[in-house]
DNA sequence: CCTACCGATCGGTAGG
DNA sequence: CCTACCGATCGGTAGG
């Protein structure tokens, strides 16, 4: 999409916004003051609240294209690639690319039980994340690396984890949950790995001393 | 804690509202326009916006303790319990006991990334939950039920499971994301129950049959 | 892009 | 519990 500069600035900065504080807290006077701009002309470029937050599901799309999907192409197709999805994923969260982590986590949650074109647009955005999830473990099956298994059922569990894994490491500001996330992705996908397939870089789980494991048990 | 009928009256319609549309919406004049009182005699039970969402966190904690710890206790301890938890949450979700689902999803998530005493309200309900999940777990393994694991590991990833249905379920509208999230739970266990300890109701996935069901279970 | 507005709604208060 | 109000902020508009 052709945009001005100023319209990618202030759609930059409020994809930043919702992500940490949700799309309805992108207003107009707060971007505006934000940007140092007026209320009316930062309005201008979009005509409707409805079409900000709606350009804004649109450049998270493209953020999160270039930063997880995109480097996870450059992998072998197959097991290499869908490992390397969940690694860009966790990657991407670690690196605080939207200060919120996950743009996506933040928005569908709060989009999740409305109706009308912004949920509609972020229930596509995701709809199209889990298909080409599920698109990879086909692959990866056809290709000889994984156990026949049910792609939507495997898909949703990886989600399932990715997503816990950039939760918890908001909410508790603990970069351990990043590892829980990657542990137990990396458990399912060797138990699913057939004999003849390498493993790949990080998967196993990094030794954990038994005292560790001991206070571990203590803390519940 | 003792309280007047008109009090909890606000406050269940005020964790209603929450659950769908989050704490921020949850604002005295809408509330106050629901309930069919003034804003200022619904103001005068909380004196603070922040008070207001602090006992809506608490009467949310009250709902979820007696829809899904209560009835979970009343299984044997262990597995059973464990397991009794698990379906005692997706049950919860699937009655429709808060209209936008799991209460704790939607406020964590728009708490996470903030601070202050309603953050810190809500991190603490979910980790009381999570020490929860953790200590049956660790009963699980010291009765036998399960092999020996990390409590920590496998509590983050049935709660990962459990959240990812819930969500699942109203993002996309569709009832078959509680099942993948029982099945994603029942395959986990599965792989960790002892020899020795009957599965339980429910526990595999319905599509296979009965037959092909118990073949599965004397193969392992 | 701007200043200057509009009616509605926000959290909160005064006074009863 | 109520009416009546406060200043701030919301999405949006008029006019340039």
């Amino acid at each position: 999409m052709t945009m001005g500069a100023s319209k990618r600035r202030i759609l930059e900065h409020a994809a930043a916004v919702a992500s940490t504080d949700g799309l309805e807290r992108v207003t107009i006077g707060r971007l505006a003051e934000d940007l140092g701009m007026s209320k009316a002309g930062l309005y201008g470029h979009f005509g409707s609240k409805e079409r900000l937050q709606l350009e804004t599901v649109a450049i998270g799309r493209e953020i999160f294209r270039r930063h997880v999907i995109a480097p996870a192409e450059q992998a072998p197709a197959g097991l290499p690639r869908l490992w390397a999805l969940c690694t860009a994923y966790l990657a991407y969260v670690a690196a605080g690319v939207f200060p919120g982590g996950d743009f996506f986590v933040t928005v569908a949650n709060e989009y999740d039980t409305r109706t009308g074109p912004v949920h509609d647009e972020i229930a596509a955005a995701i709809t199209i994340w889990m298909r080409r999830l599920e698109g990879v473990i086909v692959d990866a099956v056809e290709l000889g690396h994984l156990s026949p298994c049910d792609p939507a059922q495997l898909a949703f569990e990886i989600e399932a984890l990715l997503v816990a894994g950039n939760h918890v490491y908001h909410l508790d500001n603990d970069p351990r949950a990043l590892e829980l996330a990657r542990a137990g992705i990396a458990r399912r996908l060797e138990d699913l790995r057939t004999p003849g397939t390498p493993a790949l870089a990080g998967w196993s789980t990094p030794e954990r001393g038994r005292q560790e494991q001991a206070e571990s048990l203590e803390r519940r």
